[in-house]
DNA sequence: AGAAGGTACGTTATACTGTAGCATTCATGG
DNA sequence: CCATGAATGCTACAGTATAACGTACCTTCT
């Protein structure tokens, strides 16, 4: 669906650092190449898997050194609710985002609504409290997976 | 500051369960009674570190099983951003609550503002999605810790 | 070029979080 | 009392994440 082309958003990423003095290393961009080709979320050790150099498997802190920094610079988001991450669709400009999580397909959509945010901003600021990192999932059942067999869901075992 | 008396949510907790046929056991209660008696977010460990019975450890199932039973029966929340749990304040009415997370002092304020949820149902209706459950948590600074420490972040180490 | 300092990486070990599976006990209704 | 299903106890293990420390590399200044 929106799966866009690694290469494009590699390419992206390169520009990005570059303007912000930050290093695009070779295994940054690595993660992130995974992370965009998959179209879906992978867990840490699944990247992991795929960046296997040769026979030799990496350890752990290196992915997740590598996801600190693409987490760091917006180019990937962590959807806790699943302790996985996808790429992010539009790093250009840094926001908040939403995701829509499918419990049957494994889908994410990731949404950037202004009305969310907002309202979870205005309702932060009322409480004196000072915003930093939202985290905004909502697990359910997609559309196509709905229309499969969700029409009726006072059948499910 | 919101923290309810234990004996108030165990026994608000009691007359739901039997009104929904179902069994608060001792050791749910229990496991009710340590999260609403502590405040703040648990660790399914340090809840099971509370439970322990004279000298003996019970194992990590056994919490994991009262804490799936009280999030079934919304006496309890997850915060997924946090691995931990805390007690729901008002367990009467299932509802869709958020959450800001100090990451300062840890301290969690549990809120339930009709603008969130309402935008974010009818940005996952939009997209075809029906929704299940919602984690909206807002990671930041309290009040009392931005009123501290945070007026000048310049200088942070 | 050489030295200094910081950033990134490699590796080991381990901590923390969560679940599968199975035996046993307990409460409840026939 | 017995049958049934719910709840518990327990072992073992899977999955997620980080601490700590040493090494390599890149940059900058002299």
């Amino acid at each position: 669906m929106d799966v866009i082309p690694p290469q494009q958003v590699v390419a992206q990423a390169e520009a990005l650092c570059h303007r912000r003095g930050v290093r695009l290393t070779a295994q940054r961009r690595q993660v992130l190449e995974i992370l965009s080709g998959a179209g879906r979320p992978l867990g840490a050790y699944e990247i992991l898997g795929a960046m296997r150099d040769g026979s030799r498997l990496l350890a752990p802190p290196t992915v997740y050194r590598a996801l600190d920094f693409l987490l760091q610079q917006g180019l990937v988001h962590k959807l806790e609710s699943l302790h996985a991450f996808v790429g992010c669709n539009h790093p250009e400009h840094p926001h908040f985002s939403q995701f829509l999580i499918c419990a049957d397909c494994g889908q994410v959509t990731e949404l950037e609504d202004a009305a969310i945010s907002q309202s979870l901003a205005s309702a932060a600021s009322e409480s004196g409290f000072r915003p930093q990192r939202p985290v905004v999932e909502m697990i359910g059942t997609c559309a196509e997976c709905a229309g499969k067999a969700g029409l009726d869901p006072s059948d499910e075992t």
